[in-house]
DNA sequence: TGCAAGTATAATAATATTTGCATATATCAT
DNA sequence: ATGATATATGCAAATATTATTATACTTGCA
């Protein structure tokens, strides 16, 4: 199992919108530098930076094709995570009925808030 | 669906240590603030801040008894997001085998790094 | 009414993240 | 070797996150 260190890396590596993006390219094959700069909107240093963070994080690894670097996702959370995110959920979790855990409230009552 | 912007706040949100412990617990069942404070070794105000990110971000939510606050899991996605982050995975994804979008390179050939 | 328990909020200081820019490196074609 | 293409790296400025401390709010009870 993950340790919890690693666990928020990899959530705090996934939360940003260009890296999802990237991901989410990745998840549909392999891409090179310029490829991610066509549809990103950002700089090559930048797109760079953020492929090197993805790639220090052990997220996505790379051969090389002449000059060209060649992404692709490494950790089998990615996908997972990333269908998840797309996944539309309907309703909110059931409200509890009671609260079985406090010492001395006197709930139940009218719920408030 | 969910907007990027929202997708990326839910990851950072759930991206630290005490909230991803805060969560788990809360997937148990209802806990108020004083519970926290008994395993997490963190002071109360920051146990208060913690959980009120949570509620700014929508993913928990609460009731008063008394002059407790109860709080429980709101958002859905938790328990999924929860689920494959304490998900073992043996394997990494495996490598491409080649590199269909590459446009002028000339792999494959062997493969490096 | 007054006090204590349970919890929240605000201000601050320390630290981390993100971006832009300049520059460096590597490979290929000539 | 030279120049062009593809990509990476280093650094500084702007911004965001975190824990800490002090203080405020709310409820139940004497």
């Amino acid at each position: 199992m993950r340790s919890m260190m690693h666990r928020v890396e990899v959530l705090k590596t996934v939360a940003h919108p260009v890296r999802i993006r990237i991901l989410e390219e990745l998840l549909k094959g392999v891409k090179c530098v310029s490829d991610f700069e066509d549809f990103l909107e950002i700089s090559q240093p930048n797109v760079s930076q953020h492929l090197a963070l993805l790639r220090r994080q052990g997220l996505i690894d790379h051969y090389m094709d002449g000059r060209l670097r060649c992404y692709f996702l490494k950790d089998p959370i990615i996908p997972d995570l990333l269908e998840i995110l797309k996944k539309d959920y309907i309703e909110e979790l059931p409200a509890p009925a009671c609260c079985p855990v406090t010492k001395k409230g006197t709930y139940p009552g009218t719920r408030q808030r």
